[in-house]
DNA sequence: GTCTATACCAGGATAGAC
DNA sequence: GTCTATCCTGGTATAGAC
């Protein structure tokens, strides 16, 4: 990737997860990057690949964090790891993540085949654990973090006193 | 309202729900709601007020639920009836609260006024209940509702099992 | 690799007739 | 209250020069 090349990745990542992609014009994306608005073309094609390249960079890094918990053996260490996850999204990361939650509601969930694992892995987790019902306590866990999440995301606020509650639920700590 | 400009009103909500905001123009609106496209500038001066008239009868509805919880005395029937919550969204409303939820995390949450209110009810139910943290309980159980709703939304199956499992959190049951 | 110029179309919005 | 016709802007995308 050249440096122009960067400057439209990062501009349109920006402005596709504050805007929305649909109210983001290619004008202002080359306004914003420096950059001429043929270039975006040149090397992305049209929106949708540039929105393409954005997403498939940010989704193999969020696949580690996911492969992370996974393998985690301790089922309650796996439980928590996972309750951890919105805690511990890092600022750079912020924009990809609002882009990602904003895109569920248009396009339907990004990926399903990397989550469905994950969520195996949970209900599994609380099937160890004796729980009586573990693919709706999997499912809950799944909504929680999308809770949270939405809470850090929007709110900007890293609510630590949260992560303390949702463990308390959960007897882990 | 006349009988065409609740055509427009419907079929608006639907699109905007389905398809976003931005994406969804005047012209398709005219056309699926089988009216002229200046029709709705008639009645709604412009796509905006399209858009603020559906948000405003929404939000009216909406705000009678949270009423409803806010005068509960009992503090556990407070915070049980706030977990319902996702639970009990109507198919009728579908629609208005996919709508709601999407433009979140592009124009900033819909009212924060009664929002805030709500929170606080939930925080003393908390606090009479001898919580550690009652304000973060509170938070955490706004982001579970958010959660939980946004997996009834999304993925359309009326998730009961889940009901259980969170209020089995809480030791309510 | 990058820019300028430009084609083309679609979107929002208005005017005026019925 | 409703429709048709129309204007204008701005958005996506392409061509060709440097």
């Amino acid at each position: 990737m050249t440096k122009k090349q960067q400057n439209i990745f990062n501009t349109a990542l920006e402005l596709f997860a504050t805007d929305g992609v649909d109210a983001t014009s290619t004008s202002k994306i080359a306004k914003v990057a420096g950059v001429s608005e043929g270039l975006i073309f040149r090397h992305f094609t049209n929106k949708e690949g540039l929105l393409q390249a954005i997403l498939t960079e940010g989704l193999n890094k969020a696949h580690e964090y996911f492969q992370l918990i996974q393998v985690e053996i301790d089922p309650k260490t796996r439980i928590r790891k996972a309750l951890e996850l919105p805690f511990n999204i890092l600022p750079e990361e912020y924009n990809f993540w609002r882009l990602v939650y904003t895109l569920k509601w248009q396009r339907g969930s990004v990926q399903t085949e990397e989550m469905s694992d994950f969520r195996a892995s949970l209900a599994d987790a609380f099937d160890q654990l004796n729980y009586e019902n573990p693919s709706a306590e999997a499912r809950l866990v799944e909504s929680i973090i999308d809770g949270i999440a939405t809470e850090v995301l929007l709110k900007d606020v890293h609510p630590k006193p949260l992560l303390k509650c949702v463990l308390d639920k959960y007897k882990l700590k």
